[in-house]
RNA sequence: GCUGAAGUGGUGGAAUUGGUAGACACGCUGGACUUAAAAUCCAGUGGACAGUAAUGUCCGUACGGGUUCAAGUCCCGUCUUCAGUACCA
């Protein structure tokens, strides 16, 4: 028999202990008689190799789907957030089990990447296998906590049986368009017969299309390429030039759901707008059944109000404004503009389009062009953050050009301002001073008149937006209208003189598709003449080529540009070297039919978008998933997942799917039928505070100066006297310069070097900041230091302040006090850093709640919690925590209340040991007859009354918990059972072993153990959910609150079958409502049976 | 600014249809066992006041009103926090 380590009262461990003259450290593990480290890894041993949990396609079972958004595998490993969604998924898919349903609940890796990617041009390790360490890191972190995941269901999309399909589907959505009319995809060769017959007009007028006509007959002398080129504007994927966000750091481009204010999601680089040619999704066909779809899905109202943001959808109507120039109407130049205000045509004083309009150049006057043109580079300088920032600063410039009210015939200037977005709409607004606040001050700064056209409204301060109960004035045929009719009525008279018509808006974008990196999906497209070509699905999959370094080319392509064999050869139809690519556009060549292969990468949501179906069917090699498998199995039905995906994966896989029924590849539309969202796990960060100053260069030969770089010095020691640092709040707003040329000189040396963007940048920056930081020598001055310095740079360091920096939590102990030497050694940089200090001379840290997360070194690995506590533990205890929608910050302080809790629960299977016993034992016999196999207690005899109860009133409680994913209200009802059985003695299997059941989907691996121990051969899982019965529950006396105007005063018991009349009786001559009456008479007395009775007096 | 969610003891959080506010747990206080510590067990624990005590009185679910026999819960207004989103025409 193993020695028993963990009771300190074992023999073992007091000689142990002796042995060791009590110099070791406590060990880190709670002293119990339930020893969870062997039964948990038995258990999950037990699982794997009776696969327990394999879902099986052919079942008699009514089946239940249960997922969990899988995770991108990252070097940092789990955390204890990642866990919380997943125990979560599994309760309820192990509550289904035991309800008898066959149960799908697997699990997969998110395996593309970027992180990955940057670690490989890091160290030029190739991402395939940093990422199959980093999901073997995964997978034993998940294992330990005792998941029922379908692991022979396994998917990971970097894998090529995986992204075969991922490519398959892009080459369906190629070969697919979309008809308006229908609102369904079709096969594009279905458009090509329309279009050899009828050309596109007939499209245009029903689709509301605005691509320019052609007959049938012109369509039939098209030349192929031509036809190919027109065919690009209906595919549902498609290339195109469009402008994208691009990410000068990450050397690629981002969707605009991978943009958060204004940066990149990852990394936080800016983002500028540029022109490329890219591939892009039209999801925006689709964006009126994507928001049709989110009335029948059981989601929270939140996130599907944050996708309906996201899609933006607007009502209004196009309005037409023709231009005028030199008093002479240009044929066929209109602007368009989008409104949702019709009503408010009468009060348009101005047209306002984007800089970036293309119309820009047609409209503007000759005297006009310098300055416009000046306006145009200003603002096109200027990236999307600092737009965003400039909010407040109104820009704009006026085109010289006019244009014809459509209503009224007057004319009003057309001006460019950049408030108006080229991105939204129309990229022109006609605007309406006294209706909007933007149009308003627009016209206020460069002194626009306003027209009022409200009724009774005071538009001398600001504009009026509100459209109900506003009347409208002024207006013609309109006035007196509200803003209802006064809309239908302007959009019939635009429709009648063709000047506009009705129209939606939306404001999703197509999706950029394209991405300029190497770990990502290949796209199975080669490029003949200019033109992409489609690979045959029967090639796929397109396998990765193998590259030397994972950054874009010396010629700027994206990485795969650096790979030698990345060619198509379309005689063989297998990837050849890119040396034989074919020269035929080149005059003296011929085609050989060799072809350059795509060079970009499909983006991260590429293979999230369609994993779901996978896992229905995850070995086929024919199919991305079966007919019989994906009848079976249809969608899932429960998805448990964070909300930051709420406009990514969530919106793109929506459109996926609904496009794969459209084709007839899915039988529904909707992939996820009921979706929650766990709220997220936060770490509480600690600060460690120290003196320190900022150093900034600034180019002085520029007028206005222009800073250039801002670096960090760690320590102030060396220049600070004792009684500089007291008064430092003085020194806030005085400036450190340095005199010594040399040294600035040398600096700017290195600070060029850094700034080639090379690998040794971060060796650079630590040798600067180490070397100089001991021998930096300044003085203080007052300000206008500038005139002392006479470099070409001057190096002016910010003022003196305190600076925060993390420290690592497991340097912190729960006092807050901070291990400064393990810190320093941690990072060296620091070493001659000042910290501050308590008044005793301690180092503590202050605490703040973040997001939990490598960087801010507050991340808690599930490891130690199992190690310390075991996986139930942590199972029960993640899910205690509170409600598992709201955020949370992670703690341990409670942890032990639940340990305590499974701890009582294993105590209730074996004989109790009594106090009287526990005086007369030694220690080590109280643990030997508590632990030991014999003593092992439950008796066949009928339970009592009490206990039933008890049980009942926990299934019921239990069962109602589950089904509304409250789990921290089911743990504390677990908790209360278990006091209360302990209270009443109960040995009873009648009892005890439904209790089991109940208690299994949360603590799995203690289930079982005691469940083998009551003689059962099969796993707990194959066991019915036990049942509820209410007769258990019937009560014959209850205890009534007796309120006195509403104050409850006293409880009184009553039989429960009295009638409302003898309940007031019995309450009425009780000696205590006498003297709470105080010799009044009650005015009102309210019974209600069964629950309160509330006298009035 | 807009949209959504929330505000309850020292802490995490309960209260399902308006019906005994603070379940359960942590922490804290006291006690038992122990040479001691740990572990375990028992008792107490929203605040204020009165009383030797049993007990009693008042206050109390962000703030101000209202509806009701009865409000953490419903209605109106205000404040605060968190999340999402934003020159969206």
């Amino acid at each position: 028999m193993q020695p028993n380590y963990f009771d300190k009262n074992s023999d073992f461990k007091r000689n142990r202990l002796f042995e060791l003259m009590l110099k070791i450290p406590e060990p880190a593990i709670n002293m119990s008689n339930y020893h969870f480290n062997n039964i948990e890894a038995k258990w999950q041993k037990y699982w794997a190799e009776n696969q327990t949990f394999k879902a099986e396609n052919n079942s008699e079972k009514p089946k239940y789907y249960v997922l969990d958004m899988f995770p991108y595998p990252s070097g940092a490993g789990l955390h204890v957030g990642h866990p919380l969604g997943y125990i979560a998924s599994d309760i309820y898919a192990r509550y289904k089990r035991h309800q008898g349903f066959n149960v799908l609940h697997p699990q997969g890796y998110d395996s593309f990447g970027l992180p990955a990617e940057q670690y490989a041009i890091q160290t030029g390790q190739h991402p395939a296998k940093t990422t199959k360490e980093n999901i073997a890191r995964y997978r034993e972190q998940l294992d330990r906590i005792g998941f029922s995941f379908d692991w022979s269901r396994e998917v990971r999309t970097s894998d090529p049986s995986y992204y075969k399909w991922t490519q398959w589907i892009f080459i369906q959505l190629f070969e697919s368009w979309y008809c308006n009319v229908l609102e369904q995809s079709f096969p594009i060769s279905e458009l090509i017969d329309i279009f050899e017959e009828e050309g596109n007009m007939g499209l245009n007028a029903k689709c509301g299309n605005n691509q320019p006509e052609f007959s049938a007959e012109m369509w039939n002398s098209f030349s192929e390429e031509k036809k190919q080129k027109v065919l690009l504007n209906y595919r549902l994927t498609y290339l195109a030039e469009t402008e994208v966000n691009w990410c000068p750091q990450l050397g690629t481009v981002l969707a605009n759901d991978e943009i958060v204010n204004g940066v990149s999601e990852r990394g936080g680089f800016p983002v500028i707008k540029k022109k490329m040619i890219q591939w892009s999704m039209r999801i925006s066909v689709f964006a009126e059944r994507l928001l049709q779809g989110l009335e029948n899905l059981d989601w929270s109202e939140s996130l599907k109000e944050t996708q309906r943001n996201w899609i933006g959808k607007s009502v209004g109507a196009s309005v037409e404004f023709r231009v005028v120039n030199e008093k002479e109407e240009f044929q066929g130049i209109a602007i368009k503009t989008f409104t949702t205000r019709p009503d408010t045509i009468y009060g348009v004083t101005f047209l306002t389009i984007a800089p970036e309009n293309e119309l820009v150049d047609k409209i503007t006057t000759i005297e006009q062009r310098i300055e416009v043109a000046k306006y145009i580079t200003e603002t096109a300088k200027k990236s999307e953050r600092e737009r965003l920032a400039d909010v407040k600063n109104i820009t704009g410039v006026f085109t010289g050009a006019y244009a014809k009210h459509p209503l009224t015939k007057e004319l009003v200037p057309i001006w460019i301002g950049d408030y108006v977005l080229a991105s939204y709409g129309t990229g022109a607004v006609m605007a309406v001073p006294c209706g909007d606040q933007r149009d308003y001050d627009f016209a206020k700064h460069f002194d626009i008149p306003i027209k009022n056209i409200f009724e009774g409204v005071d538009i001398s301060e600001a504009a009026h937006s509100d459209k109900e109960g506003t009347i409208i004035a002024n207006s013609d045929f309109i006035s007196g209208y509200s803003y209802k009719d006064a809309s239908d009525k302007v959009i019939e008279a635009l429709e009648k003189n063709h000047r506009g018509k009705k129209e939606i808006n939306y404001r999703l974008r197509d999706a950029v598709f394209s991405r300029q990196r190497y770990w990502g999906e290949p796209f199975p497209v080669y490029y003949k003449n200019g033109l992409p070509q489609m690979i045959d699905a029967k090639y796929l999959p397109i396998r990765l080529p193998e590259i030397e370094k994972y950054l874009p080319t010396e010629t700027g392509e994206p990485p795969l540009g650096r790979a030698d064999n990345w060619a198509w050869d379309t005689n063989i139809n297998t990837i050849v070297s890119n040396k034989l690519v074919s020269k035929s556009e080149i005059e003296g060549y011929e085609d050989n039919g060799i072809y350059p292969l795509e060079l970009n990468t499909m983006p991260g949501w590429a293979g999230s978008s369609w994993y779901m179906f996978r896992y229905m069917d995850a070995l086929n090699n024919d199919e991305f998933a079966s007919k019989e498998a994906m009848d079976y199995w249809v969608n899932v039905d429960l998805y448990i997942g964070g909300s930051e995906h709420a406009t990514g994966h969530l919106l793109y896989s929506r459109f996926w799917v609904k496009f794969l029924h459209d084709r007839g590849f899915l039988s529904v539309d909707e992939p996820f039928k009921k979706l929650i969202n766990q709220g997220m796990i936060l770490g509480e960060s600690a600060f460690v505070h120290r003196l320190g100053f900022n150093i900034t260069f600034w180019d002085i030969n520029q007028n206005p100066k222009h800073k250039t770089k801002t670096i960090s010095m760690f320590g102030a020691s060396s220049i600070l006297t004792i009684e500089e640092k007291r008064g430092l709040s003085k020194l806030q707003d005085k400036y450190v310069i340095i005199e010594d040329k040399f040294f600035s000189a040398e600096l700017i040396e290195h600070f060029k070097k850094r700034n080639d963007g090379n690998d040794e940048s971060e060796k650079y920056r630590r040798e600067v900041e180490n070397k100089y930081m001991s021998i930096l020598k300044v003085e203080l001055e007052e300000q206008g230091v500038l005139d002392k310095v006479r470099l070409d740079f001057a190096l002016i360091g910010s003022k003196y302040n305190f600076y925060r920096t993390h420290a690592d939590v497991s340097f912190v102990n729960t006092s807050n006090e901070l291990d400064i030497e393990a810190f320093k050694n941690w990072r060296p940089e620091f070493k001659d850093a000042e910290f501050i200090t308590e008044e005793d001379g301690t180092f503590k840290v202050s605490r703040e709640v973040e997001k939990m997360s490598k960087s801010k070194y507050n991340v808690v690995n599930p490891d130690d919690i199992c190690n310390q506590y075991g996986a139930d533990t942590l199972r029960m205890y993640e899910m205690f925590l509170g409600p598992l929608e709201q955020a949370k910050p992670w703690s341990t302080a409670g942890i032990t209340g639940v340990h305590s809790f499974l701890k009582k629960m294993w105590r209730l299977f074996h004989t109790p040991v009594t106090d009287t016993e526990r005086r007369t034992l030694s220690g080590a016999e109280v643990s030997r007859s508590e632990s030991e196999e014999n003593t092992f207690n439950i008796s066949e005899n009928p339970a009592s009354k009490d206990s039933l109860k008890t049980l009942h009133k926990t299934i019921k409680k239990v069962q109602e918990d589950i089904e509304n994913f409250s789990f921290n209200t089911s743990v504390s009802t677990f908790m209360i059972a278990v006091n209360e059985l302990t209270a009443q003695k109960c040995t009873s299997k009648e009892v005890l072993e439904p209790l089991l059941v109940l208690l299994s989907p949360y603590a799995p691996h203690i289930a079982e153990e005691l469940w083998n121990k009551l003689g059962y051969s099969e796993s707990i899982s194959t066991a019915a959910f036990p049942k509820f019965e209410e007769k258990f529950l019937v009560e014959s006396m209850k205890k009534y609150p007796i309120s006195f105007n509403g104050k409850m005063r006293f409880t009184m018991e009553l039989p429960l079958d009295l009638s409302k009349d003898e309940i007031e009786a019995a309450v009425m001559s009780h000696e205590k409502t006498i003297h709470y009456l105080e010799g009044r008479t009650p005015k009102k007395v309210i019974v209600v049976p069964g629950k309160i009775v509330n006298i009035v007096g």
